[in-house]
DNA sequence: CGAGGGGTTGATCTCCTTCAACGGAGGTGG
DNA sequence: CCACCTCCGTTGAAGGAGATCAACCCCTCG
């Protein structure tokens, strides 16, 4: 599938898009890029003028202390823009690295601009998205701050797990995860001795099994409670929401889906 | 000032936005409402109808956990949106809460949607304040993941200085900040007990006192220092932004501040 | 074959928590 | 006006979750 129709599934899960927005988003050019293992896409005191789509692999953002110790603060997986922000924060202070080799696209400001005057709605859908991250970030603060090992690991695996889902690509116990426990060590504020250490205890205990880049959930609900996990904060289960519009309804108007082919 | 003034000034901080869009922001209606220290304005499955704008006083944003503890993942300062994403997902799993007696100013989603549609500039004028927000949780991820207990504190005094100079409401160094050690404890996920440690060793080594709600920085640049602080993530620098229109530039349009009074 | 990255294990250390108690300020009611 | 309560700040002692340090193994890749 093609990145700009990846990321139009995902906007669609949570915005009603009509067929000619739809298009427009299809429509989208951009260019290609393939990035390592490692590599980082975006860099602290950037001012970038192009917005990234991650199409294939996982891609995380970053901060880096003083002393060498990074924080991840989100995971991006293939259908998730990690960078739409910013179109309207252009000044980035922060990294945005592959954590496996990743594709993704980048799509000029420029285009992007364009779309949310022209399409108020894709503006909003846009916004909506930024909240959806944000809703995570929130969720990450208090998994880092609030809680134990076991239950911050957990719950890092059931989000992926969902989000994957969501976007098509694996179940919520089934899923490619291709970062190392250093990395998982990262994102939830510990060292990799101990995430190895509490891996261990899960895989022990049942719930789940990490492995080579993928996760096995065995006991759903059991990773659920350890984690203190509930999925609202992803906003997955509402259907889509749109604004209704200034005169009256959106009466006419098709939001059926656009095949990704009709472009 | 009314809070919707002291909303715009907020916005314009970071957007810029002509005289017609501005005067549409100063004619909100909402109403007022006084809310005790202590009392939830929002709560956890609601499907809220209006936004807040704090014009008064301090608000948190903050998860609960099973246990009882509790986790503030944002203070929100007078001129501060604490809600604005709702309008775009109105479906919150969060509390918010008023840290102290504080007035906050609620304003029908509907009229909000309104702005959004009619002027598309200010719908990404709310985005970018969603990514302000969304910056601040991503350093708060930092903070509490990867800082020790003095840095995340200094850290947080830091922040709450240089928003409320921002915001009008005093100086980097001398400002209201009118939480509890308790409620420290609870945004940087320390107990109140090592948060009291911390404080009274900073006091010691100077750079700061905390008392009855009021915060001095005796030297800004050591607790710069020790909380690993950097101002960017916070995006008051950088002038305002404003995307280029569709058929070519902002011609003919004025950009001058509306005085407050003149609605 | 050697190098390097990732996973695993054990021993030790430390930052922070937990538990428990006390003092002071402010508010309330007798 | 004082007794009383509650909330907040403060202090001490003990305990624990996780960090740190230092190995070692396995696999992949050049």
């Amino acid at each position: 599938m093609q990145p700009q129709a990846q990321f139009l599934q995902r906007l669609l899960l949570r915005s009603k898009l009509t067929v000619e927005e739809q298009r427009a988003i299809l429509s989208l050019q951009g260019t290609v890029q393939r990035v390592q293992a490692h590599r980082d896409i975006v860099s602290p005191g950037e001012c970038v003028e192009s917005a990234c789509l991650v199409s294939r692999g996982l891609v995380a953002r970053y901060d880096q202390m003083l002393n060498g110790r990074r924080q991840l603060t989100s995971f991006y997986i293939a259908g998730d823009a990690c960078d739409l922000h910013s179109v309207v924060a252009p000044k980035v202070n922060w990294s945005i690295t592959a954590i496996c080799d990743a594709t993704v696209l980048r799509v000029p400001h420029e285009q992007l601009r364009q779309l949310c005057l022209r399409h108020p709605h894709i503006a909003l859908a846009f916004w909506r998205d930024g909240t959806v991250d944000a809703s995570i970030f929130a969720k990450w603060i208090a998994n880092v701050g609030a809680k134990q090992a076991k239950a911050r690991i957990a719950h890092l695996f059931c989000e992926i797990g969902l989000r994957s889902e969501a976007a098509g690509l694996g179940s919520r116990t089934n899923f490619e995860f291709m970062a190392t426990q250093s990395q998982v060590a990262d994102a939830t504020g510990l060292t990799p001795v101990h995430v190895n250490r509490v891996i261990q205890e899960l895989r022990a205990g049942e719930p789940l099994s990490f492995r080579g880049g993928r996760v096995l959930i065995k006991n759903w609900e059991t990773l659920l409670a350890v984690g203190e996990f509930s999925a609202d904060y992803l906003m997955l289960s509402a259907s889509p929401d749109r604004l209704p519009g200034v005169g009256g309804m959106d009466s006419g108007m098709s939001f059926a889906s656009v095949p990704a082919n009709q472009v």
